[in-house]
RNA sequence: GCGGGCGUGGCGGAAUCGGCAGACGCGUCGGACUUAGGAUCCGAUGUCCUCGGACGUAAGGGUUCAAGUCCCUUCGCCCGCACCA
């Protein structure tokens, strides 16, 4: 017997399968589709076990999938433009457009050895022309629909990555890609109006049924709608007015004072001239001084000062001090809030510092409450008390009713908040797609027509840290004729958020080699949405929410005709090694392309699907990667043991061993729990112990005979089964006994008929304790198990000078028998 | 603090609807084959045991004929959000 040689079997099917395109899609309105899709990656340089796990379990579903008749789309590409191409110009003078094609390149090679079903027709390079025309193609779309435009913002900038970033991009204050700090800095900006659809991304999540839960929580977190009121309080002696917003209306007449944030644009004129005008202008630059972590940290102390001023509250006019505090944040609602200390614990405790008036407006309907007794606030809904007119209203209708008469009397209205925000998209970085506009000294801002996109990055530019746009520093870029009166005028210097290049990719797949259009209508329709997703979870907000936002707005340009991109979501776990995250800086990163070149492709993509379901943690083993190729060699073993049996004549069942219909029982045991687990559940970890099975239960028969047509048709299963897992070995092997290619054959079908067993083992148990067994015939009903329970000899011996209370019996499972 | 998840042998993990806990793999031990084995094949492997059994799914309690699974309390770990008014 030929030895299993992975190298050589490997290379010959790749050069065979990607010669040919074996995987090509293409429309077919007779069958139904499966857009089977894994994100993209960005070209670092080389495949990490991540990207392993991740297009292993995407290109199991793919293969199965086709198996199973489906017309599928699997298709793969990169998110190409970004920084570290940037910095290893910066660092070592590399071209960046050298650097990603040649990471590209080698990464592509990888993903070949890894023997991923592809369609390569279909790549998606971001960084293309052919593709980032249509990028900026889609922002002029954006911005001819009023959701693109140009302010000044207080932004969030990276001195690291020497631009600004998204709200979605800073993470506990620190930057996304490089974890330094992010601080605040006033600049013009481009962003996207992801805001005008907040409350539509916030309610289809109700219709993403396919996608975890943790994610859909995180979304809808991160939306954070809330609705109440907005309102102004007068300034005693002037005609400012403070609004402010509230979810609370119902504790207006609890309001003790009110509480600016430091950066609120009336505390400059609210503390000029006050007799302690230093004192607190200091502490105003101090709290402006302190980091957003700091800040925004719920454990920081409440600290504030007394402006000397006061407001009135409109409800009741009362007088209550204006205090300038560190707690308020600025950025959301009116940077302004009332403060109520019986019913919100940050007020108590303000309050509670600075020795502020304290009063009870919502009582408690079980337990009446004394504002002199309580140690905390009461937030919970309750009555109404001292609160005017509204005294003894329920307060979750008190709600309505004081913004009803807000509204009536014109002093404030209903108001929805979110905590989302418009989505900043310039970077002052080169390597990103140009955002294609022009600036005129006549004209002001100018689209650049259609015809003239893409506009093309220059090669004239100085790369250089934490400088402006490296694109301003390019003569031929930067300067050009108005479209509109052919006057002198300058392009825009910044670059696009690659998160926009990376929100439409999946569409571009459906259509790739569009010339005219980013894709065409019918054909992204036919492919999508993409049935199936798979990736990290680091994307359940910034990608993920980035591309229901895009296809929204495309929907309603009729560009397309769906409502969300993704029907399904599989967010896979990490990989991990000795207890931590694979990490250079750790020291124990594996790379799949050293396991490929010792086992092969197909012993690292069963390990890597064997060792733990999907979405949980794995666990690295070296040797758990020895125990899946010494299965491969199992396989190969028997596979060609039992050829030698095999013969075309049809075998009847009743003809067959005890141990022939045993093997062919558990052959189609196993085809149905694959098709489950695979089809269902997404267990690809016990689809393949179940084959383990199998292939063990097929060692029986290693030395002794075998019908003929019950070893081919053995065969003949696993193969297709393990086709999906391990698509090498298994081609070989079909080629050697069968025709064609194994992955163009249908999935194993399997005859519910043939797993049921004729006798049945049914437990004994003795007050829920098993104390024996029987065999009986299948299918007996209650009456006659339980019948035939209470003659077995064990249950007489366990049960005699006792009393039966009761017997359970469970057909074909177990009876138990309760004695006292 | 709020939200989500998890906790099962020496290890990774099974147990899908409340019905035999520990499938499958790793490791370990034993056997066969062999000049040899770190190859291959076969077998054993939760703990304790007086060999009858007893105990056992983070801890404690509850429901049930029956609980890893359902309910309550506690502990631990992971992830996300966090002064959002």
């Amino acid at each position: 017997m030929e030895k299993y040689n992975p190298a050589s079997l490997e290379k010959k099917w790749q050069d065979k399968w990607f010669g040919e395109n074996s995987f090509r899609a293409t429309e077919d309105a007779g069958k139904d589709e499966f857009y089977c899709l894994e994100m993209l990656p960005y070209p670092s340089g080389s495949c990490h076990c991540g990207h392993l796990r991740n297009y292993a379990l995407g290109d199991v579903l793919a293969r199965f999938k086709s198996m199973n008749g489906f017309n599928v789309i699997h298709p793969m590409g990169f998110d190409a433009f970004g920084m570290p191409a940037e910095n290893a110009a910066i660092a070592h003078g590399a071209r960046p457009d050298q650097w990603t094609y040649s990471n590209i390149e080698n990464m592509e090679r990888q993903l070949k050895r890894m023997g991923l079903s592809y369609d390569w027709e279909r790549e998606a390079i971001t960084c293309n022309p052919d593709y980032y025309r249509w990028t900026q193609w889609l922002f002029e779309l954006f911005y001819k629909r009023g959701l693109a435009y140009k302010k000044e913002a207080a932004v969030n900038w990276c001195d690291s990555c020497g631009t600004v970033l998204a709200n979605e991009q800073v993470i506990d204050g620190k930057c996304w890609r490089c974890d330094h700090e992010v601080h605040k800095k006033n600049l013009a900006q481009w962003f996207l109006k992801i805001t005008d659809y907040a409350d539509e991304l916030l309610a289809d999540l109700d219709k993403l049924k396919g996608w975890p839960e943790r994610v859909r929580i995180m979304q809808e977190n991160w939306i954070g709608r809330s609705e109440g009121a907005e309102f102004s309080f007068a300034v005693e002696n002037s005609d400012d007015k403070i609004p402010v917003y509230t979810t609370r209306p119902d504790t207006i007449f609890g309001v003790t004072f009110v509480v600016l944030a430091a950066e609120h644009p009336l505390v400059e004129k609210l503390i000029s001239g006050q007799p302690n005008e230093v004192e607190l202008r200091s502490f105003v630059e101090t709290v402006k001084n302190m980091s957003d972590v700091e800040k925004t940290n719920a454990d920081t102390e409440k600290k504030g000062m007394f402006t000397g001023v006061y407001a009135v509250n409109p409800i009741n006019n009362k007088r209550v001090p204006i205090w300038v505090t560190n707690y308020v944040v600025y950025e959301y609602g009116t940077g302004a809030v009332m403060g109520v200390p019986a019913h919100d614990e940050r007020d108590w405790m303000f309050a509670t510092k600075y020795n502020l008036e304290k009063i009870l407006v919502v009582d408690n309907p079980k337990k009446p409450l004394d504002i002199n007794e309580m140690d905390n606030a009461y937030i919970e809904p309750g009555l109404m008390v001292n609160s005017g007119s509204f005294t003894g209203t329920d307060s979750v209708k008190g709600k309505r009713a004081v913004v009803d008469w807000l509204e009536k009397n014109n002093v404030g209205k209903r108001k929805v908040n979110y905590h989302l925000r418009d989505w900043l998209i310039s970077r002052q970085r080169y390597w990103g797609a140009p955002i294609p506009i022009i600036y005129c000294d006549k004209c002001g801002e100018v689209l650049v027509p259609e015809d003239q996109l893409p506009v093309l990055l220059p090669t004239d530019v100085e790369f250089k840290q934490g400088a402006l746009s490296p694109l301003s520093t390019s003569k031929s870029f930067n300067d050009c004729t108005c479209p509109k009166c052919g006057g002198h005028a300058h392009r825009e210097t910044d670059t696009m958020d690659t998160f926009i290049c990376s929100s439409w990719y999946y569409l571009r797949y459906t259509d790739p080699h569009n010339d005219h259009a980013p894709f065409d209508r019918d054909k992204v329709n036919y492919w999508s949405p993409v049935d199936q997703y798979i990736g990290g979870i680091e994307h359940a907000i910034l990608h993920l929410l980035y591309s229901r936002f895009f296809t929204k707005v495309l929907r309603d340009a009729e560009l397309l005709d769906f409502d969300e991109p993704f029907t399904n979501l599989l967010c896979q776990g990490m990989v991990i090694k000795d207890g931590a995250k694979m990490s250079k800086s750790k020291g124990n990163v594996v790379s799949p392309e050293e396991i490929i070149d010792k086992y092969g492709a197909d012993t690292a993509r069963l390990f890597i699907l064997f060792a733990a379901p999907p979405e949980r943690d794995l666990d690295w083993s070296d040797q758990g990667v020895e125990g899946s190729f010494r299965f491969l060699n199992r396989v190969w073993r028997i596979v060609n043991i039992f050829s030698e049996y095999f013969s075309d004549e049809a075998y009847s069942v009743e003809g067959l061993t005890v141990e022939e219909k045993n093997l062919r029982r558990v052959m189609h045991r196993t085809i149905k729990k694959v098709t489950e687990d695979i089809g269902e559940r997404f267990m690809f970890n016990t689809a393949i112990s179940s084959m383990m099975e199998l292939v063990n239960e097929m060692h029986v028969f290693q030395d002794k005979p075998l019908n003929g047509a019950l070893a081919r048709e053995v065969v003949s299963s696993l193969l297709r089964m393990l086709a999906p897992f391990v698509p090498h070995i298994t081609e070989e092997l079909w080629s050697k006994f069968f025709d064609g290619s194994v992955h163009k054959q249908s999935f194993p079908t399997f005859d519910e008929a043939a797993i049921v067993e004729d006798e049945v083992e049914i437990v004994l148990q003795i007050n829920g304790k098993v104390r024996g067994r029987m065999t009986l015939p299948r299918g007996l009903d209650r009456e006659a198990i339980e019948k035939l329970a209470l003659t077995q000899s064990r249950v007489k011996e366990l049960t005699s000078g006792k009393t039966i209370v009761k017997v359970i019996a469970v057909p074909d499972k177990l009876v138990n028998v309760v004695v006292k």
